[in-house]
This record gives structure tokens, C-alpha cells and sequence, in this order.
DNA sequence: CACTATATGTAAACAGTGTTAACTTTAGTC
DNA sequence: GACTAAAGTTAACACTGTTTACATATAGTG
């Protein structure tokens, strides 16, 4: 018989696969790669070979993460694909989930004076895309002319509500409606 | 002659000052203890004379921090007395200025998964005291029922304008005078 | 095939970290 | 003065990220 667990995907994959665990268990702050190492089954120093960081594997993990974001966005973009409105807000809806369900996650990409270099931002802008283009959408719709400042003004609802609940400052079922209803509001009165 | 250097202070206030400074230096993730320690002119085993640990440091540093913000809130409420709607416009930018100026501080209290304790989380809470009592006037001013939804309407704002300034995702200015306007378009649609 | 180059693993070490334990000093009180 | 408690020190422990030197296996080339 092979190796009865699951040790058959190549080293790298693993690594990022334990990753997520480790992120998962131990939060972003004690984040430690040569845990993550010992469960790839790796020796300490492997990782250097795949990542020149510590950081770049973080950033392969929200790279591997985001992957299933965007699936999930697609499947909302085209289940409302006939109501402009009701894309944008569930959309919104599933982005606000997302960012609880994926906190550390957060943390890595927002966390403030990082600096955070080119590759972080652009990973952030990532994520907003689909978001960006069904305001889009519902602003030509709608004629109006600034999507742009439309689509800020939906981002920032949705990671304030983020922000806020993460902070317990509002619970989740009423952050999330609360965000429905502004959304509601907002698109109502364009 | 004493000590030319100002070590007058207590060994407690000389580290959360070193605190401060190692906090704005190399941010949250690289915050060293023993750094801050020696910034003291104390030895590395000190600090936990004062505090339990390299957190409650943190937690100090915040509250520290804090003051200034409240300070600052104050003003602001005093300075536009007389003019709910400038109140709270004004104290919201200051908000935002304040947090991104503050990106270290920003982190260690919402930094996400962190199930951040009932300590950290009433700090969160009294950063907002100052927003949501302005608030509060404006709703009675204008006969608003429910002033709780519109201060957290307002706070979403503020730190989601916050995230996106920080990610890049809009320019400081921009994200300064799109908090404005949507400030101003929901108050005059009370 | 022999040889080489490259990729990918390892163990061992280094400097730095948070934290603790044992010891010394200092200040205040009976 | 003797005793006690607070507040500092040094030395150590168990970690961490990262680098270096070394081993091995695989692929490509003469």
C-alpha cells in the first residue's frame, strides 16, 4: 500500500493546504511556518525552497483562498443575472459573510500601517472586482454617471459592517440586514 | 548634574512611552518587548514588573492613545456646539483621520479573528462613545426614531472608508470628501 | 553511459523573541 | 535593626524565522 494519508499532493500544495490550517487555528498573530512545516510532514527548512517568506506563503494562502471567493461570486453574478439590484446587494451580502467566516484573512490584507506592498493591494482590488463591475452594471442601468464613487460608497458599507461586527459592536444577523436596508435605500433613490 | 536623558518618569510610563514609539516604528507585527524594554533603559524582564504581558503592554499603549482621540473628540463637540449636522460631519472626518494616522492601533483592535476579549472590545466601544452621542443629538434634533441604526449607518461609513483608504483602493482626499458627501445626503434625507 | 546541473529535501546553526525563575537591591514599617 | 514587599537584575528555556552546508534524486547533454 502507498502512504495511507493523504500525503500525495506535491510539497507546495501541501504546505499552502496546512496553511490554512494553521492560519485557521491560530489566527494570523501566531502564525508559525515551522508548524506548518511539521504538518506538510517537512522538515523546517523545506518551505524556503517553494517561498522566499514566510510572507509570500501567507500571500499564496490568500491567493488559494480568494480562488473560492470569486467562484462564489461568479455563481451570485449569473443566479441574478436578470436583476441588477438584487446582484449587487446579495453580492454584498456574501462579501460581508465572507470577511467574518474569514477573519484572518482580513487581517493580513487590512490590517493598517503595513505598508502593504504592491502584491497585497492588488490582491485586495481582487477581491472587489466582482462587487465593482454589478454596481457597474447597476449604474448604467440606472444612468448614472459615477459608478465609481457608487461602488466606494457600497465597499465601504460592507467592510464598516465588517468592521463592526468584528468588533462586537453589532451583531451579525443585525449588521447584515441593517447593510440590506442602506443597500435598499441607496438604490432605491438613484 | 542628573540624568541629562529624561528618565524622571516612572518605569512604567517610560515603557508604554517606548511602547509608543515601538508600535509607530515596526508596527504591530514586528512590536518587540525586549526592543521596548531597552528603549526603557531597563532590562528585558522588567515590563512584566508592570504588566502580565507583551498584550497588556498593548492594552496600555491603547488606552494611552485613547486620550488623545478623546481629547480631540471633545474639542470637535465643544467647537460646533450649536450645530448638530457640522457636529457630527466633522467629528466622523476626524474619525477617519485619526484611525489612519493610528493604523497600528487600528490593527491590534480590529484585527479580526483575534476573538478579541471583552477589554479590547469595550476599547473599540469607547473610541466610538464620542460619534454615536453626536449621533444621538442629531436624531433627537430631527425626530428620528431609532438613532442606534443611524450611528451605525454612520460608524459603517467611517470605517469603511477607513479600509479602503488603507488598502489603496481610493486616494485619502477622495475618500475624505466621499464620506462627507454621503454624510451630508443622508442627514438631509432625515 | 558518464557527467553535469538543477531542483528539492535534510540537519544544524544563528540571532532574536516572549516568558519565567532565582537572586539582589531598595524602600518602608514594626 | 529586623522583616517584608516591591521592583529591578541576570540567566535560562522554549520557541521563532531564516541561512548555510550538505545530501540526493532527477533531467538533460556530450
Amino acid at each position: 500500500m502507498e502512504e495511507n494519508k493523504e500525503v500525495t499532493k506535491d510539497v507546495k500544495t501541501r504546505l499552502i493546504l496546512a496553511g490554512i490550517m494553521e492560519l485557521e487555528e491560530h489566527g494570523l498573530r501566531d502564525f508559525s511556518l515551522r508548524r506548518v512545516a511539521m504538518g506538510a510532514d517537512v522538515s523546517c527548512a523545506a518551505p524556503y525552497r517553494h517561498f522566499r517568506d514566510k510572507e509570500e506563503l501567507i500571500l499564496a494562502i490568500i491567493a488559494y483562498i480568494r480562488e473560492s471567493w470569486e467562484l462564489l461570486a461568479e455563481n451570485i453574478t449569473t443566479a441574478f443575472a436578470n436583476n441588477t439590484t438584487d446582484r449587487v446587494v446579495n453580492l454584498t451580502v456574501a462579501a460581508l459573510r465572507f470577511w467574518l467566516a474569514n477573519g484572518n484573512l482580513r487581517s493580513v490584507l487590512m490590517s493598517g500601517q503595513d505598508e502593504l506592498g504592491e502584491e497585497k493591494r492588488r490582491e485586495v482590488n481582487r477581491f472587489d472586482a466582482p462587487i465593482i463591475a454589478a454596481v457597474r452594471n447597476l449604474a448604467a442601468e440606472r444612468g448614472v454617471a459615477d459608478s465609481e464613487e457608487l461602488a466606494f460608497t457600497v465597499l465601504a458599507l460592507v467592510y464598516g459592517t465588517v468592521t463592526l461586527v468584528c468588533c462586537g459592536s453589532v451583531g451579525i444577523s443585525d449588521g447584515e440586514s441593517l447593510l440590506r436596508k442602506r443597500l435598499f435605500e441607496m438604490i432605491s433613490a438613484l
